[in-house]
RNA sequence: CGGGAUGUAGCGCAGCUUGGUAGCGUGCUUCGUUCGGGACGAAGAGGUCGCAAGUUCGAAUCUUGUCAUCCCGACCA
């Protein structure tokens, strides 16, 4: 029993650490602030990524890749984009190595030195804008809708695994219009994407959102985004997407002639989305047992483990272990048959477990005497049998509702941790005590917006899409407010 | 960059006060018995004690320096 988890109550960011590694999904590497993804966290991404993928290319998107080093005079085009990253940036100075004098391994060598140093890009606004200026000559050019998948570097102070590391694996998009309308129509047609994806396939539900004006993308004129209330009352931002306006194509004098023949500036959005959503995934879903994830993007959804005491048990449980999973896979659920002689299965049931695989069938010696298999579900623990030659018809159905009740048990959470607050005392109280989300009134200006940060340490999240306007007062000048913001602690 | 702590076997730790053959748990290897919720026994493999200098007949242990990592703050998807 020297496995178990730190509980959340005890301590949740120790519980977090843990079961990621535990769960075999990721770990720490020998860089600091770098993380080795496991190839069981990794299937996770790929399932992520394959459906996102798909997801971009319905709605018109294509995937390119641009380089991972970006001359440093781009990044000072833009100037708040500068300032948004300019402290955070890896940098790249020297082309070579060379054997020490004292030949004890390798040294920069100083003759090597580049005539302009490169940064590895923290997102690729600016190597990409100044190709499309290339690229875009008439608005028949026009829209480019490019995805890419890609690693960047934020070289950040602590870290955290998925939820902040110095490099992380993302998508980004990038694309280009002739119209205000038409990039504003698609930052807000991913931002739904987005949220389609989280809360369909991963099971996470999202408030979508505007950024305020401090919490915005350096760069943007409009971040949209949408956030997710994590198990501890913090809210984490799960993904954005940016009307750009014409602020890059300005920076790289990006123009076309339009119809009318005169030359405009083109209109911009980018979006991402990142390893961080595994973050949230592990935290919005997970117990002290260990991981719960959505069967749609499980890994494996299914695993048999035979019990059996001696060898003419094993092959009849096999036989019938097999042919199920032979007609899993013909349904296409993804499915391991656990037959390891070495470990017992009282320990694969805690390692399943911990490992979050939706649904796990126990094939026993005992049981088929009685045509029975036992099938467990590890979103709510229960157990129940069934018949071999119904089992996987029940399964498919299994599958579902487990996708369908951890999203709403999620979703009850946040909706029970959302609080709707009007007197500053209450907000002190709630965001201190109980955390979650509060939704209150703000006078809308940064200074306000920074006072309650100092106070409480909360900020301003997101002000959701189709926010009912209502007049009210300021939860913390008093000021006159005509809608409702909300506020959380956050990642 | 401030404040605190820690470096000893793959991992988790003890030993250091009072210097004298480097230990425990777990994991690993082999064999046997087990097998319905993290089995048990036996035998094994595995360590420049972070690094460097110093004190000493002798340093994991004492002294000095140095490097690294972790935690708490300022910055962030």
């Amino acid at each position: 029993m020297a496995e178990l988890l730190t509980t959340r109550k005890e301590n949740y960011s120790q519980w977090y650490n843990e079961l990621v590694i535990k769960a075999n999904l990721a770990e720490n590497s020998v860089v600091r602030g770098c993380m080795v993804i496991k190839p069981y966290g990794y299937a996770l991404w790929e399932n992520m990524r394959d459906v996102l993928d798909k997801m971009f290319k319905q709605t018109g998107h294509q995937n390119a890749y641009f380089p991972l080093f970006i001359p440093k005079s781009y990044l000072s085009r833009e100037a708040s984009h500068v300032e948004g990253f300019a402290k955070e940036c890896a940098v790249v100075t020297h082309y070579r190595l060379k054997q020490s004098p004292d030949n004890e391994g390798v040294i920069v060598d100083p003759d090597s030195k580049l005539e302009e140093e490169l940064i590895v890009r923290p997102t690729s606004e600016t190597i990409i804008w100044s190709t499309y200026k290339n690229w875009i000559q008439s608005y028949r050019d026009l829209p480019i809708l490019i995805n890419q998948w890609a690693n960047v570097v934020r070289w950040e102070m602590r870290t955290r695994l998925f939820l902040r590391t110095a490099e992380f694996l993302w998508q980004e998009g990038h694309t280009a219009h002739q119209t205000k309308e038409e990039a504003i129509e698609e930052t807000e047609k991913i931002i739904h994407l987005y949220a389609d994806f989280v809360e369909n396939y991963m099971a996470v539900p999202v408030m979508v959102g505007l950024k305020t004006a401090s919490e915005r993308f350096a760069g943007a004129v409009e971040t949209y985004c949408i956030e997710a209330l994590m198990q501890d009352g913090k809210s984490l931002q799960a993904g954005t997407s940016h009307f750009l306006g014409q602020n890059f194509a300005k920076a790289f004098d990006v123009q076309f002639l339009n119809k009318e023949n005169k030359l405009e500036y083109v209109w911009a959005t980018s979006w991402g989305v990142s390893t961080r959503l595994i973050g949230a995934l592990i935290m919005t879903h997970s117990d002290d047992k260990g991981l719960v994830l959505p069967p749609k993007i499980a890994p494996l959804q299914v695993v048999i483990i035979p019990i059996y005491r001696n060898e003419e048990q094993e092959a009849k449980v096999s036989e019938v272990a097999n042919a199920i999973v032979k007609e899993l896979q013909q349904k296409n659920i993804s499915v391991k048959y656990d037959n390891r002689d070495e470990y017992r299965s009282g320990w694969k049931f805690n390692e399943y477990e911990m490992q979050g695989v939706p649904v796990r069938i126990t094939v026993g010696a005992r049981d088929l005497e009685k045509n029975q298999v036992e099938v467990f579900r590890r979103d709510t623990m229960d157990k129940k049998l069934a018949t071999p030659d119904v089992v996987v018809d029940e399964i498919v159905d299994l599958l579902e509702d487990i996708q369908q009740n951890i999203f709403n048990k999620a979703l009850a959470f946040r909706e029970k941790n959302t609080c709707v607050v009007d007197t500053w005392e209450e907000f002190k109280d709630v965001i201190e005590n109980k955390g979650g989300f509060v939704s209150a009134h703000w006078d809308g200006t940064a200074e306000t917006e920074e006072a309650i940060k100092e106070a409480t340490k909360a900020t301003i999240r997101c002000i959701p899409l189709n926010n009912p306007q209502e007049e009210g007062k300021c939860i913390f000048s008093g000021k006159p407010s005509k809608e409702r913001v909300l506020f959380a602690k956050s990642y």
